[in-house]
DNA sequence: TTCCTCGTTGAAAGCGCTTACAAATCTGTT
DNA sequence: AACAGATTTGTAAGCGCTTTCAACGAGGAA
């Protein structure tokens, strides 16, 4: 091959649909039927036009044939950042499905982003339709807007009439998992977590809340701090110097429930004798510790494939209801809750 | 604003360049001009373009600047899948530099995907140049054929004349690491991995060896196992039956060493006292677990962030030399290693 | 007043691809 | 041999944007 001299790997201009119909000898109309794969072409120019292609290593440009067929064939992601199993699990969930669906993904961490709204602005640009994380901090206006010229889905945010919206079920497990501290006799039971911070902690209160109702207790207040590891040391904190009482805790995710674990591990409070602790997504640490923490597996990969499903349908134009779609979530129980420790080894499930 | 009727939020056809120019009564070079904050423009028709940009909810279609201009002010990455901090980190790295430099990320996972070399071909049509994980299982001619056409970076990757490399160092750290065992006087130590997986492992098995040989001890042959829990776990089994003798463990990365130490856990093998257990990555649940794992810390995330530097440089033309960039790491002590546990909760550093 | 300069504008030519549409070629019939 | 129909091919018109280049207009200097 006749390749220049010099540079190992200089690149070169880069072959177009005209050196690669030139080389193969047809027109350009040719070499774009074959390498979309149309039916009406001859095995001949099929072949010539491969061998051209590869000949002269052509890589399409996928911006002129967004350009010609007017769609990006690609779905926008906005998460605030990938800490944690949460967040990979729905982009690895959305991105298998946006594959299927012979769609790209094109990411946006919107944590530390200086114009939040200009960035994504620039993303929209480049996709069909974009989802973006409820938590994800980006102004109203700007997700309306966007909702008026492509299609946008929230995940996990609030319900909302101008974008489609899809969330785990939250409030009836909560209530579940509420229900089974409470009938291992717990009566001091404190949600941890800020009602205010959005959809998935408020319904998470709301099923503490009617968990206490039905047994006919008045829930407490929630305790609103965020819900990182080091609020979680903290809230243990707290509970030793005796400024908060409990005899159980049903945190809003599990890296709360595993720093508060951590702390308590070795102090005078035992969990969970003394305070039974519950957390909420299973994440992998979750059957790591002493005693394995009890808490709600929500089926985050299927969120993410749901997202990017309602997004395709939405691109696409099939007529589907606006509204939020609901994924169910189920309790994983294990000791940190009361629960006896199974025989063997700590294993989730099969 | 006199939008249509019937459904609440039908996605109009879009507004073009044209449609923006024709409503603030200037031509289409000028509104190309102040969108992109050129200098040569009144200020009288920079307000107008704004405004009817605004009014007609104006999203440029990147597709048509990209053929313009002829780059996509994007960078590809390719992982194999997104579970554990490794990737994630990576990712995170990544997208953050990639956002500095102006470009957008566009992600693949190539864990599952049917015809990799396709998806990823695919993948380069719309970038100006990939990242792409060693571990992806993308077969070699694809990576060069590709590297010939557009810039490439393999993240701890076969080194390559073909195309640029970054890495974390391993052999000194799991030389360190290992003599670190070493001295608490154990003898009979095993590597735990796959040197023939990839580079990284082969060269943490190198330092491995080294420190043997430093010792004056013959090093044992690796046990090739995956990096999986399971592994860990089938590990721990063959110990406990007697089928593999070790007074400590090397683990090429913490899941497996984790997986080890839980299954050890009650048993008649307690670590460190009858096994040391050493790690690589520093994950999360490393200062979880008791004992706290001891482990080799990577900056994932740099490494993320250099592999964007990298490909940015070669995409716009700097003469950066080829060869592979490595990132330093350091140790993390903690007990698991036989040292003494710190005399309060297990946090990492502060 | 005239000429020149400078800042601002618009016309128009592409960027590389898809896709009607029409032309050309190839079947098989009659 | 001539023709209808089916296949295969090429021509050319966009897709929406950037950017060169020339034209325009407003001052300022002469």
């Amino acid at each position: 091959m006749a390749t220049s001299s010099g540079h190992p790997t200089r690149h070169p201009a880069g072959a177009t649909i005209y050196s690669v119909a030139e080389r193969a000898g047809v027109s350009i109309a040719s070499v774009s039927r074959v390498l979309q794969g149309s039916q009406a072409v001859s095995e001949k120019t099929r072949k010539r036009v491969l061998e051209a292609a590869e000949e002269l290593r052509y890589v399409p440009l996928a911006a002129a044939r967004s350009l010609a067929v007017r769609h990006h064939e690609a779905h926008g992601l906005v998460l605030p950042e990938l800490s944690g199993p949460y967040y990979s699990e729905l982009l690895m969930g959305f991105e298998y499905r946006a594959a299927e669906l012979g769609q790209s993904v094109v990411l946006m961490l919107a944590e530390g982003k200086a114009d939040l709204p200009r960035a994504v602005r620039k993303l929209a640009t480049r996709v069909d339709g974009l989802a973006m994380l409820g938590s994800s901090a980006i102004p109203d206006e700007t997700v309306t807007a966007l909702g008026g010229s492509k299609p946008v889905v929230l995940i996990a945010g609030d319900e909302s009439a101008d974008v489609d919206t899809v969330r785990s079920e939250n409030t009836s497990s909560a209530r579940e998992i509420t229900e089974h501290v409470l009938r291992h006799g717990r009566r001091r039971v404190l949600f941890v977590g800020d009602p205010a911070s959005g959809p998935d902690i408020r319904d998470r209160y709301a099923g503490f809340v009617a968990a206490h109702a039905a047994a006919g207790i008045v829930a407490a207040e929630a305790v609103p701090v965020a819900l990182r590891e080091d609020d979680g040391t903290a809230l243990a904190d707290r509970l030793l110097r005796g400024d908060l009482e409990a005899d159980a805790l049903v945190c809003a995710n599990d890296e709360l429930a595993l720093a508060v674990m951590v702390r308590l591990r070795g102090s005078v409070l035992r969990v969970p004798e003394d305070v039974a602790v519950v957390g909420w997504d299973d994440v992998m640490t979750a059957r790591y510790v002493e005693p394995g923490l009890t808490t709600v597996r929500q089926p985050v990969r299927e969120l993410g494939a749901r997202a990017s499903d309602l997004l395709h349908e939405r691109i696409t134009g099939s007529a589907a209801p606006r509204g939020a779609q609901i994924i169910p979530t189920h309790l994983v129980i294990r000791a940190s809750c009361g629960c006896p420790p199974p025989p063997v080894a700590v294993r989730a499930q099969p």
